[in-house]
DNA sequence: ATGAAACTGAACCGATCAGTTTATAGTCGC
DNA sequence: GCGACTATAAACTGATCGGTTCAGTTTCAT
């Protein structure tokens, strides 16, 4: 998975420490904000051994991108106990959907898609499918099993996991995404995931 | 308010014209993708006489990307009969804000917004409260004469405004921001507007 | 120890870009 | 017609950046 890309890339020692760099680089700088220069002394490598190992800045960007999309889904997946009354379940996973957008990682990576998704199409699609649609299969998997319990009423499962999601990140979404503001308080944050289960509850509640 | 600027910017006959140049070039070509000599160009200027109103680059941009916002806030106005019953009223807005989301023009200003919201701050700023803020100040303003006239319950108007306006964006604003689609059928529309209503009601309905 | 492959650092190329300058010419009131 | 103002095209400056080249050094398997 990781040479997927036609063979592009060579083998070598420090292979793994110029995507390093390259990482850190375009992740706080952005595409056209970082220069090679700059990524090669991040990854203490000379320009020549990066461009010995990616034939230019645009393949290293979305070998870096593409590598970040990925590890947004894995790092987000986590163990949760089912069987506790909808409620509580869905005020945990409001939380857990909060925390994610708010986090500084969640935010670059968001941002760096959103403004490259011009200059590179793939990667809004690659951002899309392990964010936002990523998230809403596991809920979506979720509700359908709390279903068939009885504990809640659903005709279109994907629609309701979408909203419910949509209905965390009210107003946090856009004052994060804006840079309006970066911290929440714990007040605000209740207030919006108190509001999203008590919505969906009523909606699709027995 | 349009020279809030520190007066640095002079007047003269082709101030307007310089302005409507800038205009199209940033909104198509972002901050840094827009070169100066292009919008000259487009302007049917020279560079001089750009550099005689607007003492840089950046100053140029405030101006244009302020403008812009302001301007989102009167175009999206409409006068709309609030008489009806509010799952029509509901359905209507519904619409309207998916109109909007969806807009050549929305799209381009919010893409701009968030790209240069960390080199500009008070661009996000700007762009939250004349968007998404003014959004919600006419929704929660329905709604609190909604209220009035008992046709709904609600406790928290901007809460229930954010997240009616939020439902409506379920799915399709992330395939728009993204890039992974441009166009949506009548019956995706359909589908995510009357899910709101419906949730929306079931939660705030009387 | 040797030889090939990987790596370095610095110089270099061609292009782009923000911003300035200059020399020229139109346009106004008086 | 004259002087003050405004505009113009074009050349220029200084800096940045992507990418290349190359002479020399390090690494490492044999």
């Amino acid at each position: 998975m990781s040479t997927a890309t036609k063979a592009v890339i060579r083998t070598g020692r420090k292979f793994e420490q110029v995507l390093q760099g390259a990482r850190q680089v375009f992740m706080t700088d952005g595409y056209e904000g970082a220069s090679v220069d700059d990524i090669a002394k991040a990854a203490g490598v000379s320009k020549a051994t990066l461009y010995s190992y990616f034939p230019d800045k645009r393949l290293l960007f979305m070998e870096v991108a593409r590598s970040e999309c990925d590890r947004q889904a894995y790092e987000t997946a986590e163990p949760t106990d089912f069987n506790a009354p909808p409620r509580d379940i869905l005020r945990l996973l409001g939380r857990k959907t909060l925390e994610i957008i708010t986090s500084e990682f969640s935010q670059r990576i968001f941002r760096i898609c959103v403004g490259e998704s011009e200059r590179f199409p793939e990667l809004g699609r690659e951002f899309y499918q392990t964010g936002p649609l990523e998230g809403r299969r596991r809920l979506s998997e979720y509700l359908r099993r709390s279903c068939a319990r009885g504990e809640l009423q659903i005709e279109d499962f994907d629609l309701a996991a979408d909203q419910f999601i949509e209905l965390c990140r009210v107003d946090i979404f856009p004052r994060v995404i804006l840079g309006v503001d970066t911290e929440f308080s714990q007040a605000e944050i209740d207030r919006v995931v108190d509001g999203a289960v008590d919505m969906f509850m009523a909606r699709y509640g027995t």
